[in-house]
DNA sequence: AAAAACAATAGATTTTATCGATGATAAATT
DNA sequence: AATTTATCATCGATAAAATCTATTGTTTTT
């Protein structure tokens, strides 16, 4: 058994195609093919369903891709642990965000970050919670920044910071009138939310729903983009709620409609997010450094709720 | 890399000699050079430092050898994979478990277990130190979970987990104002005990005579039961002491009488414990993964101090 | 029925691991 | 001080392996 035999399965057992993995793992067909004959042998098992149409993994064959990625995660932390000797950070990182995360935070560390590990290579995608946790399960994501707790058993996380919601009232609104808000005030038939599949949306939904029965009405109206909803909101069709970051980009004139929350505000916990097999950590510590930094100057400490991100 | 040229290193490592180590791995000794050269080129470092006479280990080389094994013992997890599917592992195992242990233990771990080893049949007993040995002796338990060291000639001992004593003070005790206790306020006159038999009392015996000179007094309570013991301690009878995972499950209202201790703190060392004659191997080797997972997870570590279990 | 897709096989080639022999160096012994 | 011994590195040869190209045999799609 070779660590890149056990590279190969992986390979296939992701493209369910041999032809496809040999491409990604730079090698021809029938390398795959008799290399994964020769592991199948040594092993004495099965490892494919070579009679199915795609290719499928047999059952033992499931427990030994999810084997195989333990070991090559072990070889991989290999150089991670003469990384950390050299004192090297370096190399290719792939970071998902969260969309309600992304446009707000990303441009305050990102330039800090690559001044200061100008030899990591970030590789960062806009990904919903849902694709996150997978994509970091099967190895294509090496850390990602979303709302948390997850409680997801095989990922780890490292709270960043709390980021306060905060209401965007419009005039017209009954809540107008009203200096500071509490989550009791809020009703969601009057809340424009964002569309299903963000966990933003859910904590409203839950915030919403933690004071008040509501059933399962309707909402009135959905959108994208926090921008689109303020938008909407100027329209009078009803108040919003906004993460607190985003209110910082809101023009001077807007600014007179964010109504904070009494304390403890209603906050999100927003993490960074990894594998339990601890890859790259010291990458993953430079980032948590260079964030909590920035957020320090940014949110001022204060009592918050945290509100859960899921439904 | 590859797992033979980690192999190679482990084996030199351990024999501080290329000539030894290559007659244990069964090659030549320039088999042994090369490979372990070609390692230390592809990781550009060096393992070893050839200078000393006997051959040491530089400083990475000492965390390139840790991980090595973690590797290494990952991949031979795989043979352990592939025979839990063909029935190898399995049948039945018998554990012993001490009863300070078992009741916060097992139910951390037993769930874990039997999904991921559903062809095994553990069957459980409680049992006291004392009999555990005797029955792991003459063949009647497989393996057991035990306070350690034990330091008994055909016992293996692999140690799981190191769980720190936990002061738990009533409001009338003379200790209660102090946030964190020390060893030396111990007092064996006003600590409530467990029923002789046990080793976690002979632990707390032994702690207590470390620092103070106690004579051989008659102490006050004693009970065969934690539970029973807090509910004393609540009557105001005197202070008693708690393994670390038995506070994990107190009541919010009751957590307030905790009072950790300064590190080092004492602590009791967990292990699994089988015969020397090293049957059913891979089931211990399970069992010792699943539960130091497990634990990893609810055990921070901290500077202890290991207090004997024996009297 | 023909074409396309896909994995297995065969044979050739390159790469790699290992071996035996030897060389270099430092410690131990005489 | 000279010699022997122990020990690791190096060299060239060889056996083993991994990989490649070309091809065959199925199965699926058109």
């Amino acid at each position: 058994m070779t660590i890149t035999q056990l590279k190969y399965v992986m390979a296939v057992a992701e493209h369910q195609n041999f032809t496809k993995a040999a491409k990604k793992t730079f090698v021809t067909q029938p390398t795959l093919s008799m290399q994964i004959q020769k592991l199948e042998e040594e092993l004495d098992i099965q490892i494919f369903d070579r009679s199915k149409k795609p290719i499928e993994l047999t059952s033992v064959g499931k427990k030994i891709v999810s084997q195989a990625r333990n070991i090559v995660n072990e070889a991989e932390r290999m150089q991670d642990v003469v990384d950390q000797e050299k004192g090297f950070v370096g190399g290719e990182f792939k970071l998902g965000i969260i969309p309600t995360i992304m446009p707000t935070l990303l441009p305050m560390f990102l330039k800090a970050f690559t001044n200061k590990y100008p030899k990591i290579q970030l590789k960062i995608e806009e990904l919903t919670t849902d694709e996150i946790i997978k994509k970091i399960n099967d190895g294509h994501l090496d850390a990602a920044i979303a709302a948390t707790p997850l409680s997801h058993d095989k990922i780890k996380e490292r709270v960043l910071y709390y980021e306060p919601f905060v209401g965007y009232i419009p005039e017209s609104h009954r809540l107008f009138s009203k200096n500071k808000i509490d989550s009791k005030d809020l009703d969601l038939d009057d809340i424009l939310l964002l569309e299903d599949g963000h966990c933003f949306r859910d904590g409203v939904i839950n915030l919403c729903k933690a004071s008040k029965q509501n059933g399962g009405e309707a909402f009135q109206l959905e959108s994208g983009s926090f921008e689109t909803l303020i938008k909407l909101s100027n329209e009078g069709l009803g108040m919003t709620l906004l993460p607190y970051l985003h209110t910082l980009d809101i023009s001077e004139e807007q600014s007179k409609f964010l109504h904070y929350f009494n304390e403890p505000s209603p906050a999100r916990e927003v993490s960074i997010i990894y594998s339990k097999s601890e890859l790259k950590m010291q990458i993953i510590n430079a980032l948590y450094n260079v964030i909590s930094g920035v957020i320090r100057g940014a949110i001022a400490f204060q009592d918050v709720k945290i509100v859960s991100p899921t439904k």
